[in-house]
This record gives C-alpha cells, sequence and structure tokens, in this order.
RNA sequence: GCUCCUAUAGUGUAGUCCGGUUAAGCAUUUUGGCUUCUCAAGCCAAAGACUCGGGUUCGAAUCCCGAUGGGAGCACCA
C-alpha cells in the first residue's frame, strides 16, 4: 500500500477505493499456499526476490547550505590555554573537513584575548597535536594580531550608541542581568562614553570598567543582556607583553575575526549555541557580514575526564602522572597509547554532526585503531607472569619467524637451547602428558607439569593443538607493560587505573624504534614507549 | 529557578528539514561458523532500536502539543 503510493502518487486521492481493492487482492494471495505463492513470483514476478539494493552510504559530514565549492572558509579557535585533547580534535577535523570538501579555506587562529590564561607552552603544544593529526591550514594567525581592529569597531559602537562604558560593579552587573534591569551608566550619552572609553585606556584600573553591547536587558537569552565586549586585564599577554590593557572579549573577538577573515561558516560545540544571537547582533550593529554558525555535541569518552578542572588535580595528587599519561584523552596521551590519527579522524567522522551529546567508551576508537594498526604492527611474544619451561632434544639452534601473518614484514631469527619461558596462564592449563606448539617452533610432549615444566620434542606437524607463545631464557628482555584502563567509574576514582606487569619478550624489541606499534601475540596491540616500557593499546 | 539544545538496537550513528518507494541502513559490541602455526586480522551468518502520552492524516521515526530523561548557558573564560 505506502509502496503503490510512494511510486504512484497520482493514486493519491484515490486511496479509499485503492485500499479496498488491495485488501481484496491480498487476502487472494493469501489464500494460495506458500509454496503456489514463490511459483507466481518466480514465474512472472522476480525482480520482487532480487535482494535488496545496498544504499549508498554518505561519505563523510552531511552537505553545507549555501555553500559554493572553492568558497568555503572555516577556522579552528583554539585558546592556547591548555593541551589539546579528543575535543579539539573533534572541532579541528569538523572544520578542516568541510574546507577540503567544498575546496576551500582553512584558518588556525589562537584565541588569544585573555593574557591570564594563556601561555606559549600552550600554544606550542597545540601547534604539535594538529601537526600530529595531520592537519593543515592555509592560514595561521592569532586573534590578538587585529587589537586596533577590535578598538576601530568598539569605538564606532560606542559611537552610534550602540555600546557603553559600564563602572558598576561586577556583581551588580550580574545581579541586574538576572533581573532584568538597565543600570544607570546605560543612560549616559556618547559623549560621556567616550570619554570613559579614554579613560579606560589609562586611568581606569582592572575591574574599574567595562564596555557594554546594548543588547536587550529585557530578554529571554540572557547572553543578549548587555553582554561585555571590552575589559581591562592588566596581566603580561604572551605574544605581546603589556602593549595592550584593554582585551575583548570572546563574544566580539568571534564576531569581527569570523567575519573579517572571510569565515563562511563556523561550527562550534554546543556550549556556543546561545552566543549565535549575540554574535549575529554585533555584526548587525556594525553592517558586518556574518558567517553561518552550526553547532555539533561535545565529545567525551566514558570514564576519561576532559576538563583541566578535574584533570589537575589528579596531577597534583599524583593520581595520573601528566598531561601525557596514557589514561588521559590529550592528544599527546592518546599517541602514546598507540592511537593513530587517522583512526581519531574516521572516528570522529563517524560521530558526524549530532547535537545529542556523545559519551563514547573508548573501544569505538580502538576499533578504528585497529584497523590501521594491525597491518604494519610487527609480531613479536612476549610472556607475563613468566613460568620457565626446559625442552629436551631440540633439533636446532635457531629459528626463522615471520614478522606478519599475512603482509611481508620479514623475518627475524631466534636462537633457542630448549629453556624458554611461557606465560604463567599457559602454563596452568598444561597437564602432563600434554602436547602443546611452541608457535613457529613445533611440538612438545609435556613430561612434567607445575612451577617448572619439562617436556620433549616431538616431530610432526600436528596443529590442532594449544598453541602458545613462548621466550628463549637466555635473551629474554624483561620490559614493563602499562596497561592503561578507565580513570573514573561514573564519579569514583578507579584505583586500579593502571596496571603495571613485568613481562618477558624477545630481544628483538631491543631493536624496534621507539613508538613502534607491536602485536605481542595472543596478548594484543602495544606502543613500545621506550627500551624498557611498553604501553598497552587494546587487544 | 529561568532560557536554550537534545532523545533511533548494549554502544556510536544514518534516515527526520520536503510524512508513503527501507515493516528503519551502517559501524561497533556479542554469539555462532569458515580461514589461520595468535585469543589478531579477513570472510560469512545471527541477535538487537524509533523515550512515553496525546493530536493531525488513509498513512508518522519523520509534522504539532505535552510529559520524562540527558546536556548546556545564566563570567569583566573561551
Amino acid at each position: 500500500m505506502g509502496k503503490i503510493l510512494g511510486t504512484k502518487p497520482e493514486f493519491r486521492t484515490k486511496v479509499k477505493e485503492i485500499s479496498g481493492e488491495i485488501s481484496e487482492i491480498v487476502a487472494s494471495v493469501n489464500q494460495l499456499s506458500s509454496e503456489e505463492q514463490k511459483k507466481e513470483i518466480d514465474e512472472n514476478f522476480p525482480e520482487v526476490l532480487a535482494p535488496k539494493e545496498k544504499i549508498a552510504e554518505r561519505e563523510g559530514l552531511p552537505e553545507l547550505k549555501n555553500a559554493i565549492q572553492g568558497k568555503v572558509i572555516t577556522r579552528f579557535p583554539p585558546e592556547p590555554n591548555g593541551y589539546p585533547h579528543i575535543g579539539h580534535a573533534k572541532a579541528a577535523i569538523i572544520n578542516s573537513e568541510y574546507a577540503k570538501m567544498y575546496g576551500g579555506k582553512f584558518i588556525l587562529r589562537m584565541d588569544d584575548t585573555n593574557p591570564e590564561a594563556e601561555r606559549m607552552e600552550y600554544h606550542a603544544a597545540i601547534k604539535v597535536g594538529l601537526e600530529w593529526l595531520g592537519i593543515e591550514f592555509d592560514i595561521v594567525k592569532s586573534t590578538s594580531d587585529d587589537m586596533e581592529l577590535f578598538y576601530e569597531k568598539g569605538m564606532e559602537l560606542i559611537n552610534s550608541g550602540k555600546a557603553y562604558v559600564c563602572t558598576c560593579k561586577r556583581e551588580d552587573i550580574s545581579k541586574n542581568r538576572r533581573e532584568r534591569k538597565n543600570c544607570k551608566c546605560s543612560m549616559a550619552d556618547i559623549d560621556k562614553n567616550n570619554k570613559r572609553w579614554g579613560k579606560m585606556q589609562e586611568k581606569f584600573k582592572q575591574g574599574d570598567a567595562v564596555v557594554r553591547f546594548r543588547g536587550d536587558m529585557k530578554a529571554d537569552n540572557a547572553v543578549m543582556r548587555d553582554p561585555v565586549l571590552f575589559r581591562i586585564i592588566e596581566g603580561k599577554h604572551y605574544t605581546l607583553g603589556e602593549k595592550y590593557r584593554i582585551w575583548p572579549s570572546y563574544d566580539f573577538a568571534v564576531a569581527i575575526e569570523d567575519s573579517m577573515d572571510g569565515v563562511t561558516h563556523a561550527f562550534r560545540s554546543k556550549e556556543f549555541e546561545l552566543r549565535e544571537e549575540l554574535i549575529d547582533a554585533i555584526l548587525d550593529a556594525l553592517s558586518m557580514r556574518k558567517p553561518y554558525q552550526g553547532f555539533f555535541s561535545r565529545l567525551e569518552f566514558k570514564g576519561m575526564p576532559i576538563s583541566k578542572r578535574v584533570i589537575k588535580p589528579l596531577i597534583e595528587e599524583g593520581k595520573v602522572s601528566w598531561y601525557d599519561d596514557p589514561r588521559l584523552p590529550t592528544l599527546e596521551a592518546l599517541r602514546r597509547r598507540g592511537i593513530k590519527p587517522e583512526a581519531i579522524r574516521k572516528f570522529i567522522m563517524s560521530l558526524g554532526l549530532t547535537k545529542a551529546n556523545t559519551l563514547a567508551p573508548f573501544d569505538a576508537l580502538e576499533a578504528f585503531n585497529r584497523k590501521f594498526v594491525d597491518p604494519d604492527s610487527i609480531r613479536l611474544f612476549m610472556v607475563s607472569n613468566a613460568k620457565k619451561l626446559t625442552v629436551k632434544n631440540l633439533p636446532m639452534s635457531s629459528i626463522e619467524i615471520p614478522n606478519h601473518p599475512v603482509n611481508d614484514m620479514g623475518k627475524r631469527k631466534i636462537e633457542v637451547d630448549g629453556n624458554f619461558y611461557i606465560s604463567g596462564e599457559d602454563s596452568q592449563n598444561i597437564k602432563e602428558g600434554m602436547r602443546i606448539r611452541l608457535l613457529g617452533l613445533g611440538n612438545i610432549s609435556i613430561t612434567k607439569e607445575g612451577e617448572e615444566l619439562e617436556g620433549e620434542f616431538v616431530e610432526g606437524d600436528q596443529t590442532k593443538i594449544a598453541k602458545i607463545q613462548w621466550v628463549p631464557q637466555k635473551t629474554a628482555h624483561q620490559i614493563k607493560m602499562i596497561i592503561p584502563k578507565v580513570l573514573f567509574n561514573g564519579e569514583e576514582f578507579n584505583e586500579n587505573s593502571l596496571e603495571e606487569l613485568d613481562v618477558y619478550t624477545e630481544s628483538h624489541y631491543l631493536q624496534l624504534k621507539e613508538g613502534e606499534e607491536i602485536q605481542f601475540v595472543r596478548f594484543g596491540y602495544c606502543r613500545k614507549d621506550s627500551q624498557n616500557q611498553a604501553i598497552f593499546t587494546h587487544k
């Protein structure tokens, strides 16, 4: 029924008549047995049973409205006030993908209008993180490059009566906002405002005066209740020093910058949604071009805090080592943990542009990462909770083992003398008289079980038996294996969030580059952190 | 408290704007099977969802109203 109406819209006016006919036909068809129905279909309507064609998945982000190929400009404006994390990655990737999708331009703009919070260290960390992610920019700038422009536009607003200088106390401003009341300062004439603006350059101290936008104190949207456009900050700016003391607020700076930079589409996370109206109002007041503003949800991983407010105390209490602790969702931590930038990009693209909050479990990212990491991770043997296994009459003194089961990554030679380590978990399952296979080496018949096992080499290629990994005792290299887990279970700090294991691996480990991804056979993917330490990535 | 945003399988999403051509697609997870000298990867299969209540309509995941859950804003932070 739906199908008929969908394909033949001309019938829609005669729904009543049709529905009668259809129910008759359906009734008569239902009289037939299923074999008869099938036969009828095969003979007359074979296309009905043809497998449904797959719907083409949309590649990438949804199309933009009012986007012209080659003319789209997007931007990523981080504040250099902390280390970049997965949330930054989302904003940067979405905006950069759109620029790419339309053959447009992409701007990195360091949003540095609060000297008290910003530091060169963070600025550098953000650059490093973005570079690691493989994000490229057409233009790199800082908001503070345009201070003179902000002043110019600010004066324009004051001179047109659309902004005024307010000398009320901070608490009074806040109170008036809540009560939707104007203050005396807003009544002042343009002349007086100009004088006061002059005094802000020199005389007024931090906190004495601010420039406010004449919005609407009665507005439901609290952001519109005469927000601050400029304030005095006497601190030292990390690049400009003490050159300026009047700094634009975020809303004012973003509005002007996006408009002047030619940004056509600006995507920000959802907490800025209420500012959309303000930014449009500021640009209208200045008769400036308005960019399209879009919003997306914040991204967090379950049990992994993203905000400095939570992370900082953890560092101070020594519960995590630093911002690159592998349990954290900072880019640096993700990198150390063995997550590939391509996986982050794919993962973020898979989340799309939704505004519903995303609290993803980490294994969603892991699934993407595994696909990138598997094809070129060297397979190495590693044993944890090592137990000794002595094998008699071993017929060889060395063996070559391929570094990857399907891809050609070469082979490595391992010297063997009959004295091995195997994993404690495996040794528990081994009983006297059993046969096991040491991977790549051969079958062993167990002659003694327990803390120290013994066995004999057996000829033959029987492979339907337990296959385990091993490490020669003589060349075994001990490393620390770090297994990061979620930091929080709900609200509660997970005291066992970092498991450390002393394990043995092959000496070949020493020849790998730092940062290389390894798959320890039957254990999982790990990243070489140093000669003596590896970090577990995921299964 | 006020204002705004949001709600599809265990999880993450597509579809929602322009109601019917899809009794809801994909990925992940889980479970079986195949393959394999790894509990990896690969291949095949199965399981599993439109928050609730009203309304409009021949027909609603899709439009309207309400409830509920989740998130955000109410800074001289961004």
